[in-house]
DNA sequence: TATGAATGAGTATTCATTCAT
DNA sequence: CATGAATGAATACTCATTCAT
C-alpha cells in the first residue's frame, strides 16, 4: 500500500490552486518552480502529478470551462428570467459581473497561445470544444436553435471584454449590452416567430 | 552598419523592420540578438537606440495604428463602395482579407499587456486613443453618427477575429459577416432614417 | 507482485530480465522507473531485491558472460566443423552473426567502467576472468594449445567488432575475417606442426 | 571595436583545456558548469564560443586526431626505422607508451556513443574519417599499399589495447606484438614481394 | 513485502543587458 | 558610434533514492 493519497483527488487539488495561479501571474511568468513553491511541495511532486507545464496547463484550461459553465448555470437558475428578452440580459448581466475573471482566462490563454505557437493550439481541440459548449450552454438557455445568431451573441460578448480590457473600460457595458440585445432579440423573434421555447 | 547618421530617422527604420519582427514572431520568442541579426547590426548597436526591449516594443506598438488606419484608407478609397450596405460590407471584406495580419496585432498587444502588467495598460492612452481612431474612422467612412452602433461593430469584429483565432477557423466569417451585416443595417436604417449621408 | 516467494529466485529472475535492458538501452539512459515498469514491479520492490542501481547492473555483468559462454557452445556444437580452418571460420561466422550483440555487451561493460571508475576494475577478476574463459573455450575449439596465437584471435574480434562499430559497418567483416584466418591458420600451421587435435 | 579577443584563438585555447578534462572525467559526468568553471569564465561565455556540449565534444575530437596524428609523426621521424618490420615494431611500440592515453580516448568516445544513441554516431562522419586518417598514416609510414592488412593492423591495434584494458594488463602486449608483427610481415612481404618501398 | 509519493540536487540551455575596447 | 565578449540568473525537466503506509 502506497502512503495513503488519493491520487486524483491531489491532482484536483492542485488543479484548483494552479488555476488562480496562472490567473494571476499568467503562462510563461509562472514557473514550475514557483508553482510547487506555492503547492508546499517539491517541483518533483509536482512533475509526479502533471508531466509537463503544458500538461498543467491544458489540465487547468479543461477545469476552467467546467466552472465557467457550472458558475453560469448557478446564476441563470437564480436569476429566473422567462421571457427571451429577460434571458439576454440575464447573460449580459452575467458577463458583465464575471468580466474582470473571463478576461483573465482569455489573457492566459492568448500567452500560452504565443509560447508555444499557435499552430500546437490549431490542433488542439480542447478551446473548440469549449467553445462549442459555451455557445450550446447559451444556445439552450436562450431555448433557440438559430446557430448563427446565439454564435453572433457569444462573439459579441468576447469582442466587447476585449474592447472593455484595450480601452480601460471606456466603452460603456450597459449600452452596448442594450443595443445588441434589442437586435438580437429581433433577429429571433425574425427567425423563429413561433415564439420561445424554454427548453432549459 | 547603419547608413543613415539621423539618430531619430534611423530610430524610424529600426521601427519599422522590427514591427514586422514581432508581428511573426511575438515578443518573448524575439531575442534582441535576432533582432540585431535581421538588422544587420550588432547587439550593441541596437541598445544605443532603444535602452532595453521593452522600449522598443513600445514604439512599434504606437507605429502599427498608423499603418492600419492608412491601409483601411487605401482600401476602401479603392472599394469606392456607395451605399450603407455596401460600406458595411466593405468593412467586412476588409478584416476578412486582413483577418491573419489584424489577429498577430492583436496577439502582439496581449503580450504587450503581459509584459507590462495589465495595470500600466489602463493608464496608458495609447490604446484607448487607437480605438478611438479606429472607430471613428469606420464612423466616418459608413456616414453615420450613431456611436453606438459603430462601436459594437468594431466590438463584433474583434471578438469574430478572436473566436476564429480561438476555434481554428470553425466559425465561418461569412456567414457571421452576413447575420451581422442584415442586424447592423436595420439598426442604422431606423436610427438614422433620414438616409446615409456620405461624409469622407 | 511478483509470483516467486524465494527472494533469490526472483532475484535471477530480475537479472534475467535486466540484462536485457541494459543491453538496449545501456546504464544511463535506462532509468530505475523503466525497469520496474519493465518488470511490472514498483520502484520500491526492485529496491527490496537490490540496494541500488549499480548493484543491479553489476549482478547483470555477471551474468553476461555466462550467456555468451553458453551461446557460442551451442553454435560451433550445431555448426560440426572438423578442420582447424573450418573452425576457425566457425568462430570467425559467429561473430559476424552476433556482432551487434557482442557490440551492446561490450558497450554495457564500457559503461560498468564509467561507473565504477577503471581502477576498481583493475582490481575486478570478473572481467578477467571472463576474457579468460572465452580464450580458453576458444583454443579448446580449435584444439590448439597455442595461447599466444589465440588471445590473438580474440583481441583480432574485439577490435573488428569495436572498428566496424565505429566506422558504421564501412569495414569490411569478411575482407578482414580471410584476412586474419590465413594468418592464423598459416601462424598454427607452423606453431603446431603435428596437426590439429580435437580437444572438445 | 569588440573587446580584443582573437575568437578563433580563444576557441582553440578552450578545446585544449576541455580536452584534456574530458579525458579526465568522461562525457557525462562533466557539466559544461564544470567547463566554464575550471576555464574560469561563466557558463554564458562558453555557450558564446560553441553553440551546446555536443558540439565542443565534436571539436574537442577533431583535435585529438590530429594531436594524435602529429604526435605519431613526431614519434617515427625520431625513431628512424628503415626496414619493414622496424616500422611495424616503431607502431607497436609507439601505440605501446601511449597506451594509457589511447584508452581515455575510446573510453571518452565509448560513454559518448551511448550518451547520444549510436544512431547519430552512425551518420557522424568525424569517427570514420579519423579511422582513415589513421589507416591512412600507417599505411604511408609502412610504405604499402595492402590496404587490408593495414586495416587490419590497426584492427588489432585496438583491440590489444581494449584487451589490456578489459584484463588489467595480463596480456602481455609485447608478445602479442611479436606475433603479430611476424605474421604481419610475412602477409605483407608476400602481398609486395618486390619490397618495402619508402614512400614517408 | 510492497507500494508509489516525495524529494532536491542535478542537467543543458537561453537571453536581456553591460561594458571594455 | 559600434562591437561582440561576458555575465548570471532563470527555465523546464530528470532521476536515484528514501520512507510512510
Amino acid at each position: 500500500m502506497p502512503k495513503i493519497v488519493d491520487h486524483n483527488a491531489y491532482r484536483n487539488e492542485i488543479i484548483q490552486i494552479v488555476t488562480s495561479l496562472f490567473a494571476e501571474h499568467g503562462y510563461a511568468a509562472l514557473g514550475m518552480r514557483d508553482i510547487a513553491k506555492a503547492l508546499g511541495v517539491s517541483k518533483g511532486t509536482l512533475y509526479h502529478y502533471f508531466p509537463n507545464k503544458e500538461a498543467l496547463f491544458q489540465a487547468v484550461c479543461e477545469t476552467i470551462v467546467q466552472l465557467d459553465l457550472a458558475a453560469f448555470a448557478a446564476y441563470h437558475e437564480q436569476a429566473g428570467a422567462t421571457t427571451l428578452q429577460e434571458r439576454v440580459r440575464t447573460v449580459l448581466r452575467y458577463c458583465a459581473e464575471q468580466e474582470a475573471w473571463l478576461m483573465q482566462q482569455y489573457l492566459v490563454l492568448m500567452e500560452y497561445v504565443r509560447v508555444n505557437g499557435p499552430n500546437e493550439l490549431r490542433q488542439n481541440r480542447i478551446i473548440q470544444a469549449a467553445t462549442d459548449e459555451y455557445v450550446a450552454a447559451i444556445a439552450q438557455y436562450l431555448g433557440t436553435s438559430d446557430h448563427t445568431a446565439v454564435t453572433a451573441f457569444f462573439v459579441f460578448l468576447t469582442g466587447l471584454i476585449f474592447q472593455r480590457f484595450f480601452d480601460g473600460g471606456a466603452t460603456d457595458f450597459d449600452g452596448m449590452a442594450e443595443w445588441f440585445s434589442a437586435v438580437l432579440s429581433a433577429s429571433l423573434a425574425h427567425a423563429d416567430p413561433a415564439g420561445f421555447r424554454n427548453t432549459s
